[in-house]
This record gives structure tokens, C-alpha cells and sequence, in this order.
DNA sequence: GAAATTTATCGAAACGTTTCGATTTGTTTT
DNA sequence: AAAACAAATCGAAACGTTTCGATAAATTTC
């Protein structure tokens, strides 16, 4: 392998001046310069990063932690982080945390090898968290709340989401209300509940057999509406804790020969790509995906510029009218919104 | 910084005998393993993964560079390739182009960051690819065709698809078929139209009013359909060279008043994941995307051991039937799929 | 044209690890 | 109890850079 002590010796200078040269430094004359870079190109000379960064002690890297690298959803996201980051002059690499303790980013995170973090991940561990944020490696955790030195929070407002979507169903008229949750351990799962809880409450709405959770997944939407639909009374309206799950709905509804909105109306949440495309095209909350990025990077910089405002961020959260919701059409005495 | 240094004092013993205390060598008594291990967890120690790197010579790390990390186009692949990265105990990072010579990916390429390297993107230039592969670093490209010492390529039989998909709708009768294609720059998207005259060709059928350029975007499918409406004569099917601009071509369609199949019978390529919740349901080309992440990373691991059996490898692709061809309406006397 | 100043080059230390060969310690053999 | 051996620990070199302080060369000043 060729090293810059090669270049050095066959541009016939010191091993620090080939370095100033490569580096474009002004120390060094015009005329060596060209001797140096020539050299190099002549031995095709490639700088060891590596070695570069521990003696500079810093990588100016940030790591995005995704919990499998190939979701639709992040699309937005990474993009944000991505414009942000390079706008500052910092590289941006991905990793998944598949593999627990032995994923890239455990290692990465660990290892000290990135300047900074954006994790969207609910598998990392807090531990590992904590223990890695630090002076010069701040952390931005997103759709989580993590208390800790060197590490900040942005998050959707998940409640905001959860009351107004079911807020809009009740304004059309409905009060049987399901909802179809994700896993317990997401927070933003359990926050859209919250938001969902809210709503009905103010109406004085107890909703007890309609509750259940699938697993953010298609197949999870789709068995967890089946046994809904077994029950002897129906919802008129489905609240899904994400899109995934209301396109499983979707099937599930069909193969009882219920159809969309008209025997009963759905809404999901994210606002993933195909939710426009889905027939009917699904109402659904849209979170700022973009936004939420660009927050996260922005944050990380400013953090390491040592400024620290503000350790936890809600970014407001949009509802996207589309065709899946009209009244309950078993109930027209109930009204159109005028209950409140 | 606390570094193994300060760990070695802190627990009385040598820098050297640290060092193997933390890596697990069974070269040092169990009861000094303790010590060390006991004196960095009070310390908070957090290994350099550079200062290893460095020593070690090699990264345990492969890249991923995607045109822009968010693609939709990319998750099965990705999972792919992920699985085999994995089970090797090697780290998967993945990163984008954006931002030309200063982006990431041209960073990790040219810093000998990483062990290999898996490219699917086509803003890499062939000179970057050349320079960077070597011993030690073998570069497997997809998508396209790049000759050179340590590179390989995997690329889907892109001409045999088009080839498929053009047979199929002549056997459902059609003879008037359009082709919207990609990028000119899509080495794919030449492969896809080259199958298409191919069948063309074999029925001494003639095109040349119907063959338009999209950008592999809804955007640009919507447009170049709109464009071929707008001459007299319409083709009775339309062969997009991908999902997406079968989307806009959709759009386009619905505005002028035709239906998907009654009207124009219609077939993309990738099979995206919205392909199958479009109305109807689009027929498309599938490519072996899951096969092409693990024979990439495969290959990357192989060409490690010292092995190049093969340069270039060609996958073999899938029609999926939808609902959104039929026979067309205006030609019942052409038969169907009798000609041959 | 010698002294003072600037500019260009050099040597060496440092970054935080791993690992080789040498030394010390402890255990077994005679 | 000394000799022989194995096990545990240590010191130092090495990985490929950057950068500081020192030296040498070139330029300016009087």
C-alpha cells in the first residue's frame, strides 16, 4: 500500500512537506506542490482516512440509525438530514441496528467513529445512548423521549395527531370509534392513543371493545380488523395507528364485503407514499418528515457548537383529507360535527 | 479523552496488557482481565475505532452507495445485502452521491474507509470505480456495465424483461404498443427498450411514431403520455420503463378521458411496492431485487478470498400479471397470442 | 554586502491502538 | 533446592497521518 512517506521520498522532499502539499496548504512553494501531487498521481497515491482522523480527532461524519435501512418511510426524513448535513460540510452515513449488539451501529456508536447521531430507532438501547453521547458526539433521538447529557429530542406531536383525526371522524358524524394501535413499546403508537382517548372523552365516549394493536405491519392491520369485524357490533369508523395497518384494513374489510367509506370510514397515519394510491386514497396525518429531519441535523450542529436550548422538540402534525371517510350512513340522526 | 492509557494506570497494569484484557485475549490471567475490565467501566472508556483500524488494516466495513438513500426502489436490495454483510460479521454503511466530488460516498471511496463496496448509482463516474478498486477493496457495480481490475457487476437481464413484457401484450393481441423509456444515461433503460424491438422485430412489426423519453419520474411518464395522446393515432398498450412514470402515465390517461385496460392496456417494470395498489393493479416487470443484494454482497466477500470466478452476472426477471392489460377492443380479428 | 526578515523545507512528536519479542513471575520437574 | 519450563506481564515499535518548532534558503532592508 502506498503511503504518503512514498510519495515524499519519490518527489524527493520530507514526508511533512508532501503532507502540506496534499493538503493544499500555502506553506509550501508552487513548484514543489506540483512535484508532490504529480508523484502522487504517478503512484496512485490514496490518503488512509483513518489516519487522518486520529490525529485530527474528528470525522466529521454523522451517523443516521435506522432500525432497518429500507423502510418507505424515512425517505423524507433522510433527505432533510441529508441537505443539512452536507450544507455544513459533514458526510452522512447510514446504518441499521440489525444484528443487536454486534450491528453497525452499535460499533459505530461505540467505537467513536461519527461527530454525531440521529437515531430512529426504537431498538437502541438507552444505555448505549447515554454512554455514548458526549462532549463532541451530541445525539438526536427522534419518535422517542431519551433523557440525557448530550442528547436531545424531536419527536411528531403525536397527540396533536391521534385527537384531530379522530376529532375529524366525530365531526362526520361518528361516536363508534376503533382504534388499532402499534406495538406497546412505541411511544408514538401509545401518544396517538392518548390523542385518540382525548377526543372521545370530550364527547364522553367510552370505547372498550374497540381496542386493539397490531404491529405496525400490513399483516398486523389486517388480523387485528378481522377479529374486530367477528365481534357482533361494528365500529362505523377505524383509527390505525400507521398507513401499513390500514392497507391490511383495507383487505380485511373487503373480504367481509364491507366497503370503504361507505359501511365504514378509515383513517391512518404517516402518510406514507402509497396512501394516495389506495382506493379509495386514504385519509391519513401526515407527519413532517422533512421537517423533522432537518430539525435533527440542525440541532446536532448546534449542539456541537455547544449550544444547548432546548432538549426536546414537537413538530406540529398535518391532517391529509383524502376519500376514505364519509358520515355513518346508519346514523344520520347523529348530526355532521354539530354535537360539539 | 480517556483513552486504553489511562485505563492501563488506572488499573496498575501495562498499556499492552490492557489492550489484550479488553480484547478478550487469553493471554492474561483472569483476575487482571477483571481489573482492567473493572477500571474501564469506571472510566467510561470508549475504544478508538480509528486507532484499531489503523493498526489492524483493514475496516470490517462495506459501503452502500445509493443514488440518494431514499429510494423506495431500494429496500429489498438493501435487505439483501444487510443479511449477507451480516452473517460475514462485516458492518454495512450505506451513503449517497449528493453532493458530487464532496460527498460522502466519494470520501469513503477514495479514503480507503472501507473493505468493498456495493454501487448503485450511476453518478459515480467509471474513473472513481477504477481508481478505487483494489486488492483489498473489490467494488461490485449494479445497473451498469464497468470493466476493470477488482470490479464486478450484477445486473438484472434487463433485455430479456423487456423482451417478456412485450411478448406478453402481443399475445394478448396488441401491435400498437408505445414505449416510454428512462434516461438515456439508464444503461437498464436501454436494456428494457432493446427486449422491446427485439419482440417488436420478430412480429415485422415497425415502430417509430411511439417511442418517447421519460425520466424514470411520475412526472415525466405523466408528460410523455400526454405528449403521445396528442398525435392522432393512439398505440392499444403503453410499456413504461418503470413504475413510477406508469404512474404518471395513469394520470395522464384518466385525463383524457381512457380507462386502464378497457382503452390502453399497460405495463411498467421494477414492481415497487405501489405497483399492486394502483387501480387497477399494474402489471410490471419484477426484478429480483432480494437476489441482487445478496449476489452483490456475495460476490464482494468472494473476491476477498482472492476469488474473481466471474466479472459480470445477469439475474433473471419475472413477468407479474395484474389486471392492467387485456386484449384490445378495436382489433378482434387479431386473435389472441395466435400469431406466433 | 552584512543584518534582518520572510519563506520554504525539514525532523520529530503525537494521535490511540495492536502485537512482537523480551522479561519477570510462578509452577513443575529433577 | 536448583533447573527447566510455562504463564503472565511488560516495553517498544508500528500503523499513516498532521503539525509544531527548528533549520535552511531566499529575499528584503539598511
Amino acid at each position: 500500500m502506498v503511503t504518503i512517506k512514498d510519495v515524499a521520498k519519490h518527489a524527493g522532499v520530507a514526508l511533512s512537506t508532501a503532507s502540506y502539499a496534499l493538503s493544499g496548504s500555502d506553506k509550501v512553494s508552487p513548484k514543489t506542490r506540483e512535484l508532490v501531487l504529480q508523484a502522487a498521481k504517478e503512484l496512485n497515491y490514496q490518503k488512509n482516512g483513518f489516519a487522518m482522523d486520529l490525529k485530527r480527532k474528528s470525522t466529521k461524519t454523522i451517523l443516521l440509525i435506522l432500525s432497518d435501512l429500507s423502510g418507505p418511510y424515512y425517505s423524507e426524513l433522510i433527505r432533510g438530514t441529508q441537505e443539512v448535513t452536507l450544507s455544513n460540510g459533514f458526510d452522512l452515513i447510514a446504518c441499521s441496528s440489525v444484528g443487536g449488539a454486534d450491528s453497525t451501529a452499535y460499533k459505530f456508536l461505540q467505537e467513536r467513529r461519527v461527530d454525531g447521531a440521529i437515531v430512529l430507532d426504537p431498538n437502541i438501547s438507552e444505555h448505549l445512548l447515554r454512554e455514548s453521547a458526549r462532549e463532541g458526539c451530541p445525539i438526536v433521538v427522534m419518535d422517542r423521549y431519551v433523557e440525557g447529557d448530550f442528547i436531545m429530542n424531536v419527536a411528531a406531536d403525536n397527540v396533536q395527531g391521534g385527537y384531530e383525526a379522530t376529532r375529524y371522524l366525530m365531526e362526520k358524524g361518528h361516536r363508534d370509534i376503533a382504534w388499532i394501535g402499534g406495538p406497546s413499546n412505541s411511544l408514538g403508537s401509545q401518544h396517538r392513543k392518548e390523542g385518540y382517548l382525548k377526543a372521545l372523552q370530550e364527547e364522553g365516549i367510552v370505547n372498550t371493545k374497540w381496542m386493539l394493536v397490531g404491529n405496525f405491519t400490513e399483516e398486523g392491520g389486517y388480523h387485528s380488523t378481522k377479529v374486530l369485524l367477528m365481534q357482533e357490533e361494528h365500529p362505523t369508523a377505524i383509527f390505525y395507528g400507521n398507513d401499513e395497518m390500514a392497507i391490511g384494513g383495507y383487505k380485511a374489510l373487503r373480504e367481509f364485503g364491507l366497503s370503504v367509506p361507505e359501511d365504514v370510514s378509515i383513517v391512518g397515519f404517516d402518510d406514507i407514499q402509497v396512501a394516495e394510491y389506495l382506493s379509495p386514497p386514504l385519509t391519513t396525518v401526515r407527519q413532517p418528515k422533512y421537517e423533522m429531519g432537518t430539525m435533527a441535523a440542525h440541532l446536532v450542529f448546534q449542539a456541537m457548537g455547544g449550544e444547548y436550548v432546548n432538549k426536546s422538540y414537537k413538530l406540529k402534525i398535518e391532517l391529509i383529507e383524502r376519500l376514505s371517510c364519509q358520515p355513518p350512513r346508519l346514523a344520520p340522526n347523529r348530526g355532521k360535527g354539530m354535537e360539539t
